[in-house]
DNA sequence: TTATGTGCAAAGAGTTTGCCAGCTA
DNA sequence: TAGCTGGCAAACTCTTTGCACATAA
């Protein structure tokens, strides 16, 4: 079974090797921001035969082939995220580490309007919001597991 | 004759050392934000008498005591500005890697509101407009009226 | 004087790369 | 088969740290 990154290495007519696949199929399958050493982690639990140095040169060839998206929470470590054609912000809850992705329309207006009227062509963005869980809100995540 | 920074250090009982108050100078001086390399160059040219080592602890001392604030513009190395009352964000031309900043109060509402609506309370955010320079020298070709 | 700061070099973390064997197309 | 790919370890960049000496208060 084709992971959905791999049909798109396919596509693009990148040599397809075991190693490939197997980092292909992580990454399809992660709907977190993992970082490389979490991808290493999951595709040698998969397949043993993979070095740290491939899931490095793998992830950078799927962010230049923009199958990937690369982002830098601050942390010192690049993480990874399928590129999606939809382009979205970043909620980071310092509590859990855990990433929530959303979309604003009036906030991407005004980023271009920003450079715009400060004289600038916009060609990229970053927004990245820290937050805590407000105490009286639904994404309790601590203790309760999920259903 | 102090600096700036030297007073704030004075104010908050640091000891002051002849590498620290030349850091703190150079960082009093530096209007644009520059990188731990370049603080250390920018202060070995007025006292050779100071390591880089140095340089890295007095950066995160005055982080520490909200003096400075530290950047991560996604080049891999931080990048410090001495700390404002005032928030504003950053525009960075990618061309010359130049970083200007602006406050765009709109935005500001923004981020709050939609951490809240995802039940979060914001701590933190970062919002950095990656741009090049509009080819017409006259920034004043939007269609927008201004603020 | 005494706690603290500094210089130097070594150590760390994350990431990249040279080289040769191995595998894909 | 030809040439790209992967494993390993060494190298690289940015940053931190252990240790002995120097210095502010």
């Amino acid at each position: 079974m084709q992971s959905r990154i791999e049909r798109i290495c396919a596509d693009k007519g990148l040599k397809m090797t075991d190693q490939r696949r197997t980092i292909a199929q992580v990454l399809s399958e992660s709907i977190d921001h993992p970082d490389v050493d979490l991808v290493y982690q999951r595709a040698t639990a998969l397949d043993p035969h993979i070095s740290i140095a491939t899931v490095y040169r793998t992830v950078r060839l799927f962010e230049e082939a923009n199958i990937l998206e690369k982002h830098d929470f601050g942390d010192g470590r690049a993480r990874y995220e399928e590129a999606s054609n939809a382009h979205h912000d970043h909620l980071i809850n310092i509590k859990t580490g855990e990433v929530i992705e959303f979309y604003n329309s009036e906030i991407e207006v005004l980023k271009e309007k920003i450079a715009n009227e400060l004289g600038y062509k916009l060609v990229d963005h970053r927004l990245e919001l820290y937050a805590t869980p407000s105490t009286d809100a639904d994404p309790a995540d601590d203790e309760d597991g999920p259903s």
